[in-house]
DNA sequence: GTCATCATGTAAGCCGTTACATGATTGC
DNA sequence: GCAATCATGTAACGGCTTACATGATGAC
């Protein structure tokens, strides 16, 4: 999964260890609080099958109070820093001899092979590929959000024939699977907003979609 | 975490392996199908810690198409056995020498301790925790209620501070964020229902809290 | 010079999965 | 007798976490 953040965020911006972990914390909030103790291993792996390479020098315009540079998530990392720091002397510290990873032509190819997956029943790993969603083509963008769609109509139907139809099991339980059944249902209308967006405007093939490596 | 699951099943019937899985595949949806490889090795270790013991008489109504027998989760399954048999031929069939465990007084214990666990981060096991807190007495589900309650603000409140305020992020990723947003909004929506559930209706201490086992 | 932070890594371990092996019951 | 399902287990492995070890840089 985490091969899918690292190669997501390396397409956006060379990047080391580090910040990289900062970048993914701040993208869906605590819950994915990537570990060094995972970070650095895929990193390792993601280097050796050519995925990613050692930059070193041009470290990204990362953290410093930088005039906002219209990159994707770096935006949203430049707000933190910039809430963390408060002081601009520190600005340049860090951006150093690291090891800044980039990411590769084949890493590219492999980011895409993930965002393409078929499989789409794992909730964090989906809501990733949103995240990233816009290094894909709007078609197999669409395709993407409708097999997630199907899935989640799926889990709608399974629960629908079972559980709080009778007034029998306990308030708690009950009141866990409606809860269960409207988050699905949020879930939906979002995905339906998503889908009708996306072949609403007539930017289908063209617009901010498969945007290139460097402008 | 299973543990939590297993023994908050086995306070309400006696079970063996196979069954409860199907429960609790019931419980929340496919979402959580604990596979048997880690189910047997869990009760093994729970049985060794004295939490559960083996039964084999007594092997609980399960599957056959049985009268309502009032039953918190079981009434739920029941629903799906009696969905996937169809036919009454099939009534008596497993239920028979196989290994059934039953919880100890030393597994309820631990049950309690699990449900009044002051980490209340994991949204799983805080799921799992709220479909068997009728174990607990209103006091201490209403304080886990309450926990949790902090733990969303908490992450609310995290993100405020940084995402969609700027409209420069990418529009996937702002749609994630939002929705993410919405997400905790309606959890914490729920779980302010459950609250006021709680010391609304003048149920303290009694009510349908602490059901005891066998009536 | 010392402390906090930045930065990279390794080792041990937990928790869970898939895949495999085995056998009993029952319907046909 | 054969296949499907019920039922119990083991082995190997994967992914991620915590804890540990190390060191550079810059603030004070």
């Amino acid at each position: 999964m985490f091969d899918l953040a690292i190669l997501g965020l390396l397409e956006e911006n060379d990047l080391h260890g580090y910040e990289l972990r900062k970048r993914l914390g701040d993208l869906l909030g605590v819950r994915l609080a990537v570990s060094f103790g995972s970070l650095y291993p895929a990193l390792g792996r993601l280097e050796q099958a050519g995925h990613v390479k050692v930059v070193t020098s041009q470290p990204a315009p990362a953290a410093p109070a930088a005039p906002m540079s219209g990159s994707l998530v770096g935006e949203l990392a430049a707000f933190r820093s910039h809430r963390r720091q408060s002081s601009a002397s520190r600005a340049a510290r860090g951006t150093r001899g690291k090891k800044v990873y980039g990411i590769t032509d084949a890493g590219r190819e492999r980011l895409h092979e993930l965002l393409a997956d078929p499989d789409v029943a794992d909730d964090r790993t989906f809501a990733l590929r949103v995240a990233f969603c816009h290094n894909l083509p709007s078609a197999s963008r669409l395709e993407l959000f409708e097999r997630r769609r199907a899935e989640l109509v799926r889990r709608r139907d399974q629960r629908s024939s079972a559980p709080g139809s009778d007034g029998r099991v306990n308030t708690y339980l009950r009141s866990l699977v409606e809860r269960d059944t409207d988050a699905i249902a949020a879930d939906l209308a979002w995905l339906d907003r998503l889908i009708a967006d996306e072949h609403g405007p007539d930017n289908d093939g063209v617009g901010d979609a498969h945007t290139g490596g460097n402008p």
